[in-house]
DNA sequence: AAGATATTGAGACTGCGTCTCATCCTGTCT
DNA sequence: AGACAGGATGAGACGCAGTCTCAATATCTT
């Protein structure tokens, strides 16, 4: 069972940000001398009603299927702009594009990826994040940031299919995403 | 102080192999009716003798620098056989190539990446592993690998430049390996 | 409202990695 | 050894996520 130093994370109970990411996005831009435009707006809020994760290409599909101004440029540099303001954190799972998701009241946290289906499990294990903390420690080593990314099985693949997980563990080649 | 479930691995302690991995190679080319090649024959050694991570393209031009056979398309495929056979380990610092790891002979371990100087040092902590098993149990996720890598700035660096980790703190632009 | 400056969009471009295909090499069979 | 079948090679085209260029446009300041 769950232990309390460990838990796993549910986005579909997230709580209304009152659109305070808004006034942090704000914030930051003019702080910086940079501009509050409409497709900057139209974006974030794009993302925040975007509550698993997804990529770059996704959301420019998503925003010109709704008639919201958007192009590639601007939507890869206004991701950009989200990530240095902690809006928005990406994750790379070996699949080519980068996922994003929205960060607004959401502490760090690692991820299960199934290789078979891509759902993603959010989960946090404080234990593991304090061993991490040892190792640096030991090597005089300041942490920036860390990422660990568990790839399998998920267990309703394996439920739906219950040869899957030894087949992928036969054929490495399947496992493309460079641990 | 490091403790017994914890260890920092140093390469240039490397045990010679004996030429293990070449016959490790041969018989998983016959077993699926691929061949012994000269370029295969040439690239494996020319892994085996660079003790430390290295990308496709520093690989590349280490070979024909010593005028032995090797293209692009040939350094490429050939580091997808020697994945599959697990002689070789690849893994994405967010660097945009891949770097590349020979693995006879060393078991799973986990990175610390100096965002400065690249410096890559490897560790393994078993309570770290128990952790994710765990973790994926509580879900039923069938782990085929993972991967735990910390960012930040080593030891060396911070020495050199006391003020470098506040620096990158402070710019996360800066920090592009996609947490 | 005007001026200064940041932003946008279309599309060219970059870099890592993959694919194509004509030619060459390996392994095998005789 | 000689010959054959099929895998391997190399040069360069290609794919794709992401970045850059630059002229036109929008935002902010006064």
């Amino acid at each position: 069972m769950s232990s309390s130093h460990r838990h796993f994370i549910d986005k579909s109970q997230d709580a209304d940000t009152g659109g305070e990411e808004e006034r942090i996005l704000e914030g930051f831009l003019r702080e910086r001398g940079l501009k509050v435009t409409k497709a900057r707006r139209a974006l974030l809020r794009q993302v925040f009603t975007m509550h698993d994760h997804f990529t770059a290409e996704q959301l420019l599909d998503r925003m010109k299927g709704e008639g919201l101004p958007a192009s590639k440029a601007t939507v890869y540099r206004t991701l950009q702009v989200l990530l240095e303001c902690d809006l928005l954190v990406a994750h790379d799972f070996g699949e080519g594009a980068l996922y994003y998701e929205h960060s607004f009241g959401h502490a760090h946290h690692d991820h299960l990826f199934c290789l078979h289906c891509k759902a993603i499990t959010e989960f946090r294990d404080d234990r593991i994040e304090e061993h991490q903390d040892r190792v640096a420690d030991d090597v005089g080593f300041r942490i920036l940031s860390h990422s660990l990314k568990i790839y399998g099985i998920c267990n309703q693949c394996a439920q739906d299919d219950p040869g899957l997980p030894d087949r992928y563990a036969a054929n490495p080649g399947l496992v493309r995403h460079r641990s």
